[in-house]
DNA sequence: CAGTGGTCTAGACCACGAT
DNA sequence: TCGTGGTCTAGACCACTGA
């Protein structure tokens, strides 16, 4: 009569899209349980479960305890960005790149960095500096505090020949972290760096890594005028 | 004589962190098969494979048929963003929100956005600009333009009182999105509506929603100076 | 209290893909 | 070819939480 069997997760996930997407079930309306749903599919419960908490997770659907599932009010969109070693994402565009080690230094960093990344305000800690390309054109700068007393090795590794934004991907495994995204206007240093005038507006990711509860590194990114972040919806 | 039983998906999820960042697991290295941890562990595969596909997903984990599962050489970070209504963005920060609807017309679209929206370059279609604010202060701009063929309503839609932005959401569910961030000057016109400076730097958002192949509506956002975006890792 | 989702189990079959 | 992960099933117990 009608058309495929529905007992594989992704066949529930599309039937329940469906059913949303037609208005059969509307936002903020409570939608069967899953042990009638597996009954009208013909699958297992298990099933159902996987699909529906997969839709939960994308925050299509809501789901509590014995309140029962009901279609999102707002539909939250997740956009997943993924957050690749920068060398990776040149060669992904199929651009040359190239990579300059601008600094590298024992320093005392600024009250605000030693705040966000939770360490005492009286101590060195390492930094580096460096610039990014792609295709030989300037593509970001990299600005980083490195704590070393948590990352073994830090001070012997090889900054001028592999980034560490790559090397401390593969040698300090972190828990978590914080990032943002903003917007600010170029100093005349990173324009002449970023082949830009001053004051054009540039992406500015921050990010901060930690291992359990200590900063493993801070870094600032800023990108070149013009430079886009795209992901799917 | 060890510490707990490991015999629920989340108590694997965490060992198998634990051997990771112990290094007793190292990057690119393989880690037994399925049915091997989960003897070792005392539980059912599918509880492992629970684990290990979670983490897979999170890019911790390069998984292949047959070739088995290893340590990501490269944790790919991924930040999951919640796009939500900008009213809820607002007043999830506490703030006071208020909405102004700007402009409101049929006309026709750039030549760039029938391209994005992938409509025919003759026809008109739904403008709509309005300004965000939050505590009284401009927060963003808004600048939309909508497929009236496609969504049912929009033409009788009350603008003046809810936002394009959030009746959209309710009103029109999509099946897929495109969205890019990026950082852009100020133009006169923008800088007086958000209380900036003619070149500030603005964080830019622009996103595209589709029902299955055509495109719903197409929208920029661009944010007050200063805006931040933040999210875990 | 009782209904719902969350999870675990033991077993099974299958699709992919490295060798 | 055949080992690996991907998935389904039927049943069970549990945790949370609304009424």
């Amino acid at each position: 009569m009608s058309g495929q069997a529905i007992n594989n997760w992704q066949a529930v996930q599309d039937e329940v899209l469906r059913r949303i997407h037609r208005r059969e079930w509307k936002p903020g309306e409570p939608i069967p349980n899953e042990a009638d749903l597996a009954q009208e599919f013909g699958c297992a419960r298990a099933t159902v479960n996987r699909a529906l908490r997969t839709l939960a997770e994308n925050g299509i659907l809501d789901r509590r305890r014995k309140a029962g599932t009901r279609v999102a009010l707002h539909p939250v969109g997740k956009a997943t960005l993924d957050i690749p070693v920068i060398r990776h994402e040149v060669e992904a565009k199929g651009m040359c790149y190239d990579y300059r080690l601008l600094d590298r230094a024992m320093a005392r960093p600024p009250a605000q960095m030693c705040r966000q990344m939770q360490v005492a305000d009286d101590s060195d800690l390492l930094y580096v500096r460096a610039l990014h390309l792609a295709a030989r054109a300037p593509y970001v700068i990299e600005d980083r505090w490195i704590n070393h007393h948590k990352v073994a090795g830090a001070l012997d590794a090889p900054f001028a020949e592999i980034s560490a934004n790559e090397w401390l991907l593969a040698n300090a495994p972190y828990t978590h972290g914080q990032i943002s995204f903003s917007a600010r206007n170029a100093t005349p240093e990173e324009a002449a760096l970023l082949n830009a005038r001053p004051n054009d507006a540039l992406f500015w990711i921050e990010r901060t890594t930690f291992d359990h509860e200590t900063a493993i590194t801070s870094v600032t990114l800023s990108y070149a005028h013009g430079y886009r972040m795209n992901t799917e919806l």
